[in-house]
DNA sequence: ATGCAGTTTATAATGATTCTAAACTATAAG
DNA sequence: CTTATAGTTTAGAATCATTATAAACTGCAT
C-alpha cells in the first residue's frame, strides 16, 4: 500500500486524522515528483476514481483548505471563477495557457526581475508572482514594451 | 455636460448605442487621468450614485463585457471570487495589497524581466503579468530566493 | 468494546455571474 | 414630428463555485 505511512504520518503530524478521504487526497497530491496544479472538481474526479466511491465536495474543500493552512498547498492568482491550487508552495512563477487552462511552473531562479519600483506607502513586498500567458503561435501578441 | 460628445462618439464608434447607462459608466471609467481598478459591485455603487437611480447588474455586466470586447477594459488575474477590471489595457503590472484589495499599476518599463525560459511546446508568449503582493510591514515575507 | 471528539456527508445557503423574455428606447425612415 | 423596429435595459430566475449546517459516521484513547 504505497507509502501509506508517509501520508498517515504527515496527516497526524499536522493534527489531522488520517481518514480514508484525506489519505486518498494526500496520495493524489503528494505522491508526485512534479508540481500538481488543480481545481476542486478536477481533484474530485481523480479522488472518486481512486477510491471508487463518491466523495463530498465539502470534504474536498475542507481538506484542501486544511492542507493550504498547513502550508502544503497554495492558491494561484488567475482570472476566471474557479480557484486553482498548486502543490508547489515555494515562491515561483507560471506559464499559463488560457486556451487549455494548463499551468507550468517556472522556478524563481529561472526568471530575473530587476529595477522594481518601491512598494506604496508603509507597505512591504511579500511575494512576486509572474504569470506568462502563452498561446498557439497563430495568436496575436501584446505589445510587451 | 462634461465631455458628453466624447463618450457618445466613443460608444457610437464601437457600434454601441449611447444610452444613459452606458454614458454614465463610460464617464466613470474613462473620465480619469489615473488607471481605475474595479469590481462590478463597486462600479454599480458609483454609477447609481451618479445617475441617482438603480441600475441592473445585468446592464453592468453587459456594458463592462462590451467594453472589454472592444479593448477598453481588461480583466486582472487575482485570486478570490470576484473579477477585477482595469481601465489600463496596456500590458503592465501591479502591486496588490491583499489586505485591502488595493491595486496599483506598475508600468512595463518600470520592471525589468530577463532570462525568461522559453515557452512550452508549440506555444508563444503573449503577455507577462507581474503581481507584487504587498502587506503592512509587520507581516512575514516569503523567501524570494 | 465503548465513548466521544473529530470527520464526512447531503443538503441548504450564499455570492458572483449569466440567462431570459418582457418592457423600454434610440434612431432611421417617412 | 410620428412610427416601426432593432438594440437595450431590467427584474427575476438559473447556474456555478464555494461555504455553512447539523445529522450520521469513524478513528482512536480508554
Amino acid at each position: 500500500m504505497d507509502h501509506l505511512k508517509f501520508h498517515t504520518d504527515k496527516l497526524r503530524a499536522s493534527g489531522l486524522r488520517p481518514t480514508k478521504q484525506r489519505l486518498a487526497i494526500s496520495k493524489i497530491l503528494f505522491n508526485r515528483k512534479e508540481t500538481f496544479h488543480f481545481t476542486i472538481d478536477q481533484l474530485k474526479k481523480i479522488a472518486e476514481k481512486n477510491i471508487k466511491k463518491k466523495i463530498s465536495v465539502a470534504t474536498l474543500y475542507n481538506t484542501v483548505h486544511a492542507f493550504e493552512k498547513k502550508g502544503y498547498l497554495k492558491e494561484i492568482s488567475l482570472k476566471g471563477n474557479k480557484t486553482f491550487f498548486d502543490t508547489n508552495t515555494r515562491s515561483h512563477h507560471h506559464f499559463y495557457d488560457e486556451e487549455t487552462s494548463q499551468l507550468t511552473d517556472i522556478k524563481n531562479e529561472n526568471i530575473s526581475i530587476s529595477n522594481l519600483p518601491k512598494a506604496p506607502n508603509g507597505k512591504k513586498i511579500r511575494d512576486i508572482e509572474v504569470t506568462i500567458k502563452v498561446a498557439s503561435n497563430n495568436q496575436k501578441q501584446k505589445n510587451l514594451v
